[in-house]
DNA sequence: CGACGTGTAAC
DNA sequence: CCTTTTACACGTCG
């Protein structure tokens, strides 16, 4: 059964938002930032308009780099308002969620639609909904999103990227192969540097290359799972559901106002940070058995020390642990100071409910 | 097999 | 002089 799925990309979403909220800034450079805290300028950039992004202003870059760039220009830099943002996304997921049989939001300005069995739908029709939602869009929050849709998740999301911002590519399962023959591996969703660096090295450059290459000798480097994956991708093959997943983790990370080892200094941030997580924890209603520090040290390598405990779903009563994991990270790495610091809850599960009093007699 | 730590990837 | 959050896979260990 071939499915048909959309995916909706929301374009430069905080940008836009902020386009919207002040007016005085639209068809103006803008760069969304993500501030640090450690010096004026520290951080990074979030995310850019298409105006910043022509000078070079992406996201990613630190934002003295942007700064630079944008030395005697008129840019306008502002701080992240994810408040703001989830709000607006959750709106128009909303409308998204209209017209869909299955929506899977991916993050806060993405997510894909399973339309396969909305009425009157085949290929053509298909392109009528993206038309539809774009309109809805653009009409409820003033804004351009770029849909692709395909015959799977990843064809989708490859379509949508093909024209941005404001834009509809549609790949039918005929057209699949034609699109990924000649593409470089690393435009293949799900294939970063390091995987490119690997898969070149054995001379793969293409899509095709990747696609028709022995297995085997595939294997004997990624590994069974991963190679199939790999090979797949190429061929633009994606089975996967559309569907939302299950929370699987919840974490908060943060930077410390200077590289540290004290483990007092840490462990308040940690203590700022788990206030966040126990936020959410009650929004989400679950309880967790898995806690974990997150450690990145001064070259940005990530650590992490984690425990394994009684189900539960408060943090406060094992900020202990937390201290022990740090304590422990610190004797196992003497010497080695910190930038940022982050607490992880995983190993969810549904809550658990507090036994009532009644609940001892039954 | 579950727990733990790391690496890769995407946003 | 470099943000944040999440998912998933793999190796290792007991």
């Amino acid at each position: 059964m071939t499915r048909i799925v959309l995916h909706v990309d929301l374009d430069s979403f905080y940008a836009s938002l902020e386009e919207i909220r002040n007016i005085e800034i639209k068809g103006k450079p803008v760069v969304i930032c993500v501030y640090s805290g450690r010096s004026p300028d520290s951080g990074a950039v979030s995310t850019s308009n298409y105006k910043a992004r022509e000078l070079g202003i992406k996201a990613g870059i630190p934002i003295s780099f942007a700064k630079r760039i944008a030395k005697d220009k008129e840019v306008v830099f502002l701080p992240v308002d994810m408040e703001h943002y989830r709000l607006a996304s959750d709106r128009i997921m909303e409308l998204l969620e209209e017209e869909a049989d299955a929506i899977e939001q991916v993050s806060i300005d993405e997510a894909y639609l399973d339309v396969t069995n909305r009425p009157f739908e085949n290929w053509i029709e298909a392109q009528k909904i993206a038309e539809k939602i774009k309109e809805k869009i653009k009409h409820h929050e003033g804004l351009t999103c770029s849909v692709g849709i395909g015959p799977n998740k990843l064809v989708a999301k490859m379509a949508s990227g093909h024209k941005k911002p404001n834009g509809l590519t549609v790949i039918t399962d005929a057209e699949v192969i034609g699109f990924f023959d000649k593409l470089p591996v690393s435009k293949i969703h799900g294939i970063g540097d390091r995987t490119t660096k690997s898969l070149n090295d054995l001379g793969i450059q293409t899509a095709s290359d990747l696609a028709n290459y022995n297995i085997d000798a595939l294997e004997r480097i990624f590994g069974k799972n991963k190679a199939k994956i790999l090979q797949e991708k190429a061929k633009g093959i994606d089975e996967s559901p559309v569907e939302q997943d299950e929370i699987q983790q919840i974490s908060r990370i943060g930077t410390l106002s200077e590289d540290t080892d004290n483990i007092e200094i840490i462990f308040e941030k940690i203590k700022e940070l788990s206030f966040d997580i126990q936020k959410k924890i009650k929004k989400k209603v679950v309880d967790f058995r898995t806690i974990s520090i997150i450690a990145i040290d001064t070259e940005l390598k990530t650590h992490s020390r984690s425990e394994t405990l009684q189900q539960t779903d408060l943090i406060d009563e094992n900020l202990i642990k937390v201290r022990n994991l740090l304590q422990k990270f610190f004797e196992e790495n003497p010497g080695k100071k910190l930038r940022r610091i982050g607490i992880k809850v995983s190993n969810l599960l549904e809550k658990k409910k507090q036994k009532t009093l009644g609940d001892f007699y039954s």
